[in-house]
RNA sequence: GGAGGGGUCGCAUAGUGGCCUAGUGCGGCGGUCUUGAAAACCGCUAAGUCCUUCGGGGCUUCGUGGGUUCGAAUCCCACCCCCUCCGCCA
C-alpha cells in the first residue's frame, strides 16, 4: 500500500498513476476521509491527555469530597470520547480499507500504455521456429503416456491432469535443475514454505482484497491456498526490522500454486497452460531501495539463465502501465517459444514491488544501529513456472517420430533417461 | 481433541486499580578512568501516529479484540500463540 502521508502530501502523483494503469481508485473520498480523521483524531488526543492530567490529580487527591468532585468533573469528558472514539475508529478502519485499494505507483521507467497490446518486446533470443510435423504438447503428451488428462478430470474435474512416468519425472528433473542453479549459480537461499497460510498473510502481499476470486479457501480453519510462493516469501519476514547488513536477501522457494481462474474461465482449457494446481520455483528479494533497480535486472538475468540452460527461445516483454500488476512498479516477462502451439508463453514475471508489500507487511531495515526503520523493497520473479517449461521443452525437444530428447541440462537428474519414447 | 502452565521493552524478570512517565538485571551504544583492555562508575537504550510558531508537545502500544471504571499491564469476556503431559497420526 501507499502511506497515507504520501498520498495527501502527492494526490497528483497518485491520480496520475491511476490514469496511467488505466484504473479507478477510491483517491478523493480517501482525501477527504484523511481530512476527518485527523480532526477527530485531535480532538480526542486533546480530550485522551486531558483526561490523563485529571486522573493523576484524583489518584494525588486525600480528601473523598474533594476527590468526587474531580471524578464528577472528568464524566462529562469520558463521555465525549466515548461519542467520538468509535466514529474515529471508523474513519480510520475505512481509510484503511480504501487505502489497500489503490495500487502501486508505476516506476518512471515504466512505459505508459493502455493494455496488454502496448507491452513492448525489449528483446529476444532465437526465433520463432515453425515445422508443421511438429505437435502440441497435448497430443505429444498423451501419445507418450506422460500426461494423463482423462484421468485427471476423473479426480479433480476441469483443468487438472496427472503427470506419469518420464513426464513427472521431467517436471521433477526441472525443478530440481532449476534450485540448483539459482542455490549454486545465482547465489539465492533456498525456501521450503507452507502452502497454507493465514488470511492475513494474503492481505500483507496484496492477493487481498482484490484477488479473493482467484483464492481457495478453507472455510473450516480459515486456511487459504498460496496462488505463488510470493505470499509467503514476502510475509518471512512480515514485522520485522532486518539489520542493514542483512541485505539483499535472495530466496528461492519450490511450491506447489493454487488459483480457481474463475476470471478467465474458458481461456487456455487445453492442455497444461493453466490449471488450477500448478508448481513453481520463485525467486524473492529484500533489498535497500537504492539497490532494488539493478536487483531487478539481476533477477530478470537469473530467470533467463534457465531458458538459456535448457537451449529455449525466448523473449522478454517490458509491461506497460496499463498492464502492471497491482503490487508492482515495474514488471518484465520472460516468454519462451512454443512450436507446437505456435506461440510465446510465458514462464516468468519479474516485478520490483518497490516499498509497496513491505509498507503492507511492514517489513523494515535499519541502515545502522541507532538508525530510523525504513521499509525495505521487494521483488519477485517466477524462476520458473512449471507447466509452460514443460511444453516449451517438450515442444521444442520433440522429433518428428514423435520421441522427446531430453534436454542436456536435465540429464543429471533424469536417471538415465536420455529421451522420451511411448 | 483433553488436562495443566505461560505470553510485560533486544533477552531475562518485577509489577493484583492511581506514586507505572512500566522498575531491576543482562546485552548493546557513548563517556570517565587506563599505554591498551578488563573491572568499576555515569549516561543513553522501542515503534507508530498527530500537532507544531521547528524549540518542542500530545496520543497509542504490556499476545489480539471487546467490556467494566473518572482511570486498566493489573478486574471481566472471547480469541490467538507457545510449553508440558495424554489421545490421534504421515
Amino acid at each position: 500500500m501507499l502511506s497515507l502521508q504520501f498520498i495527501r502530501e502527492h494526490p497528483d502523483v497518485v491520480r496520475r498513476s491511476l490514469a496511467d494503469r488505466q484504473t479507478p481508485g477510491p483517491l478523493d473520498e480517501i482525501l477527504a476521509l484523511d481530512l476527518r480523521r485527523r480532526d477527530l483524531l485531535s480532538e480526542t488526543e486533546r480530550l485522551r491527555a486531558e483526561q490523563n492530567a485529571a486522573g493523576k490529580k484524583i489518584g494525588a487527591a486525600k480528601e473523598p469530597g474533594e476527590r468526587q468532585r474531580l471524578i464528577d468533573a472528568m464524566k462529562g469528558v469520558s463521555a465525549r470520547i466515548d461519542e467520538l472514539a468509535p466514529e474515529l475508529r471508523k474513519a480510520e478502519e475505512r481509510l484503511q480499507a480504501l487505502a489497500l485499494e489503490i495500487p502501486n505507483i508505476p516506476d518512471p521507467g515504466t512505459r505508459v500504455g493502455e493494455s496488454e497490446a502496448d507491452n513492448v518486446v525489449r528483446m529476444q533470443s532465437g526465433e520463432e521456429t515453425r515445422d508443421d510435423w511438429r505437435k502440441p504438447h497435448w497430443e505429444l503428451g498423451e501419445a507418450l503416456g506422460i500426461i494423463d488428462f482423462e484421468r485427471g478430470v476423473k479426480l479433480s474435474g476441469s483443468r487438472f491432469y496427472l503427470l506419469r512416468g518420464a513426464g513427472a519425472r521431467m517436471q521433477r528433473a526441472l525443478i530440481a535443475f532449476m534450485l540448483a542453479l539459482h542455490i549454486d549459480k545465482h547465489g539465492y537461499t533456498e525456501v521450503y514454505p507452507p502452502a497454507l497460510v493465514k488470511e492475513e498473510t494474503m492481505w500483507h502481499s496484496g492477493q487481498l482484497p482484490k484477488f479473493r476470486d482467484n483464492l481457495y479457501h478453507d472455510a473450516e480453519e480459515d486456511y487459504w491456498l498460496v496462488p505463488t510462493a510470493e505470499v509467503p516469501l514476502t510475509n518471512m519476514h512480515g514485522g520485522e526490522i532486518l539489520p542493514g547488513g542483512a541485505l539483499p536477501l535472495h530466496y528461492v522457494a519450490y511450491t506447489p500454486c493454487f488459483r480457481r481462474e474463475k476470471m478467465s474461465a474458458g481461456r487456455d482449457v487445453r492442455g497444461i497452460k493453466r490449471g488450477h494446481q500448478f508448481d513453481k520455483v520463485e525467486m524473492y528479494t529484500f533489498c535497500a531501495p537504492e539497490c532494488s533497480a539493478d536487483e531487478l535486472e539481476a533477477m530478470l538475468d537469473d530467470a533467463i539463465d534457465v531458458c538459456r540452460a535448457l537451449g529455449l527461445s525466448y523473449r522478454v516483454v517490458e509491461i506497460c502501465t496499463g498492464d502492471l500488476g497491482f503490487n508492482a512498479a515495474r514488471t518484465y516477462d520472460v516468454e519462451v517459444w512454443s512450436p507446437g502451439v505456435g506461440e510465446w508463453l510465458e514462464v516468468s514475471s519479474v516485478s520490483n514491488c518497490t516499498d509497496f508489500q513491505a509498507r503492507r507487511a511492514n517489513i523494515r531495515f535499519r541502515r545502522e544501529a541507532g538508525a530510523r526503520p525504513e521499509f525495505v523493497h521487494t521483488l519477485n520473479g517466477s524462476g520458473l513456472a512449471l507447466p509452460r517449461t514443460m511444453i516449451a521443452v517438450m515442444e521444442n525437444y520433440q522429433r518428428p517420430d514423435g520421441s522427446v530428447e531430453v534436454p542436456e541440462a536435465l540429464l543429471p537428474y533424469m536417471g538415465g533417461i536420455g529421451v522420451i519414447t511411448p
